[in-house]
RNA sequence: GCGCUCGUAGCUCAGAUGGAUAGAGUGUUGGCCUCCGAAGCCAAAGGUCGUGGGUUCGAUUCCCGCCGAGCGCGCCA
């Protein structure tokens, strides 16, 4: 509908500039967007505004000539001039009407497109290092992660999800180290647990498999443990306490040994993360291990093409990546003094891999005190020879958690946290999923639990259920009552009221409001589309009753009604929200 | 100090690419179930869009200064 007045406007404008009434090659810009207020039609367009100052003369003069070589087709209805000089479409209502019927032929396909034409998409997020379980933290980037991969997919994109296992970093030393310390105190050594430590109780469980499948294995006396290890904090330093003691476990327990008790900890985290994942209702395709990168030699494949065009520089014994020159604030290490490469490093190797793997855009999804590492990755793109605005970082802003109107504070490190499954099941996956896609991603948002829980008219996620509940209440009782609905050939022309012209023009913008949410990665849009929806249904129903004697109208009436619950459902799918049929 | 993201009703937030009278929810006040689900509807009240300039027919939107908030500025990950 709105090319049809786009290229009638075009046209138009073609006219009236080969019959020299405006100049020509004005050069039109045509905007055409649904009005706002049913007094101005369906669509307006604000072209007269925008050309009036090119063809020199009044807004209202030039749209009143616009208006006046228009040419009547008949699924507009009327075409006028308001305010200052827009431009408003009316829609013939048998147009508008026909909305219904290609949502109940087309049903969960109802606003899917085509748009991305399979391009393939790839979109990483969540990849919290496994050493801990997900907290309330994560429950955004996931939430709106698995939200943004359905809309995309819904709108033509080949998109695979990935999760990024930051399981070769120091954080996971710590861990291993933590639970090999615990389970040196269940074989019965009296160890002083160090304050870096995870101190988790999941730590505890880890280490009591450790304990069960191989008894004291893996035990040594505390002393040789402490031995010469630097004192903790509060008297010494708790970071070189921690190292040491990791090294220590190294070399106490031998690379192999080590690597069985690391592991353990690593394979167990990483299934605690992916099944509450799952239970969250997000599933990703590819679980890409960090170390497999250095394992493949795809670091020193990443290094070497940099060196190779001249990018990296030699300095203090460590090497640089000459990222300035591509626009970051500072040159940045990619292989330390002591040889190993950074985490850095890592991530221009798994960026080098991702693009190689075929995926025309890639997006990644980070907190937003990550944001300072977008110019180096970047830039280390550019560098590679790669496009780098094919990387999309989508910024996610912390949610503050509330109860009882105060802020509860979280660390992993100190095992004081609301996980993400306490949430769910605190206050229902429904709530949980819709409450962290509801706002804006770049916007902070306070998640206040007391809310999510409410089972009442407080509870957003209940108000859109509520309508969808309401409608297929209204059908089984139809189907009690013996009363066959004939919707598909219902005489929709007898949708005649303000409620019903609303409801009608709500579900034909679902298709180009879904897409706008898929492309510009704001899901939140869904959201309000589905809450205006939801309220104009409300509206509609206390103000006149569905089961009338009039069967025409009864059936209009319900083919409308049918054809809300089917655009409920498909809204609240995208989000992973359940629409149930009873509540 | 530099950088990123922000600042809209008492509170939580929408207002993409500049447009018509800045909107919801919640809270407050008052109405609506002899009628399909009151987890709902209707109405009222509530605003110098942080602040001061600039750009133009027009600025909540774009640009600059200032104030305030959160987060970043490692040979950590």
């Amino acid at each position: 509908m709105k090319q049809i007045i786009s290229d009638l406007i075009a046209q138009a404008l073609r006219e009236l500039e080969q019959t020299s009434q405006i100049p020509s090659e004005i050069g039109a810009n045509i905007q055409v967007t649904p009005a706002r207020d049913p007094g101005q039609g369906d669509y307006a367009s604000n072209v007269a505004l925008t050309l009036a100052k090119a063809a020199g003369m009044p807004p209202r003069t030039l749209a009143d000539l616009i208006v006046g070589q228009i040419s009547a087709i008949d699924t507009i209805e009327k075409v006028e001039v308001a305010g200052p000089g827009f431009i408003n479409f009316f829609v013939a209502s048998a147009t508008s009407h026909s909305i219904i019927r290609n949502v109940l032929e087309q049903g969960d396909d109802f606003g899917r497109s085509s748009h991305g034409q399979g391009g393939k998409i790839q979109i990483e997020y969540v990849s919290a290092n496994p050493t801990g379980p997900l907290h309330v933290g994560h429950g955004r980037g996931a939430a709106i992660g698995a939200t943004l991969a359905s809309l995309l997919n819904f709108v033509g994109y080949e998109v695979q999800q990935e999760y990024y296992v930051n399981d070769a970093g120091r954080q996971m030393h710590i861990l291993g180290t933590s639970v090999w310390l615990r389970y040196l105190e269940l074989c019965g050594e009296t160890v002083t647990f160090p304050s870096n430590g995870y101190q988790g109780d999941y730590v505890w469980d880890i280490a009591a498999t450790l304990h069960r499948e191989n008894e004291a294995r893996f035990q040594k006396p505390v002393a040789e443990v402490m031995a010469e290890v630097s004192e903790d904090a509060p008297a010494g330093d708790k970071e070189k306490h921690i190292d040491d003691l990791i090294e220590k476990a190294q070399t106490l327990l031998g690379e192999n040994e080590y690597r069985i008790v690391f592991d353990l900890a690593l394979v167990t985290l990483v299934d605690v993360i992916r099944n509450d994942l799952h239970a969250f209702g997000v599933d990703f395709d590819c679980w890409f291990s960090e170390r497999s990168l250095s394992d493949d030699g795809l670091i020193d494949q990443a290094i070497q093409r940099l060196q190779d065009s001249g990018n990296v520089y030699e300095q203090d014994g460590a090497q640089w990546f000459r990222s300035t020159d591509f626009g970051d604030e500072k040159d940045r290490v990619v292989r330390r003094e002591n040889g190993q490469t950074t985490y850095f490093a890592s991530d221009i190797a798994y960026h080098m891999n991702k693009f190689d793997r075929g995926f025309g855009r890639v997006i990644n999804i980070w907190g937003a005190d990550h944001h300072g590492y977008i110019p180096r990755v970047k830039a280390s793109l550019t560098a590679l020879g790669y496009d780098a605005d094919n990387l999309e970082v989508e910024l996610v802003q912390f949610a503050n958690l509330f109860e009882n109107g105060n802020k509860i504070s979280m660390s992993t490190r100190s095992g004081e946290f609301v996980t993400l499954r306490q949430l769910r099941e605190d206050v229902g996956l429904d709530a949980a999923r819709f409450f962290y896609v509801m706002r804006k991603t770049e916007q902070h948002m306070d998640f206040d639990l007391d809310l999510a829980r409410e089972q009442s008219n407080d509870n957003p996620v209940y108000y859109l259920q509520y309508a969808h509940a309401r409608i297929c209440s209204v059908r089984r009782q139809c189907a009690e009552k013996g009363i066959s609905l004939v919707t598909g050939e219902a005489n929709l022309e007898r949708l005649e009221n303000t409620h019903e012209q609303a409801l009608v023009k709500q579900l034909s913008i679902f298709p180009e409001r879904v897409e706008a949410a898929a492309l510009r990665r704001e899901p939140h849009l869904v959201v309000n589309y589905l809450r205006e929806l939801a309220n104009l249904f409300h509206s509609w129903y206390n103000a006149h009753q569905f089961m009338v004697d009039d069967v025409e109208l009864r059936d209009a009436r319900m083919a409308l009604a049918s054809a809300i619950s089917q655009v409920l459902r498909n809204g609240l799918k995208l989000m992973g929200v359940s629409a149930p049929e009873t509540m």
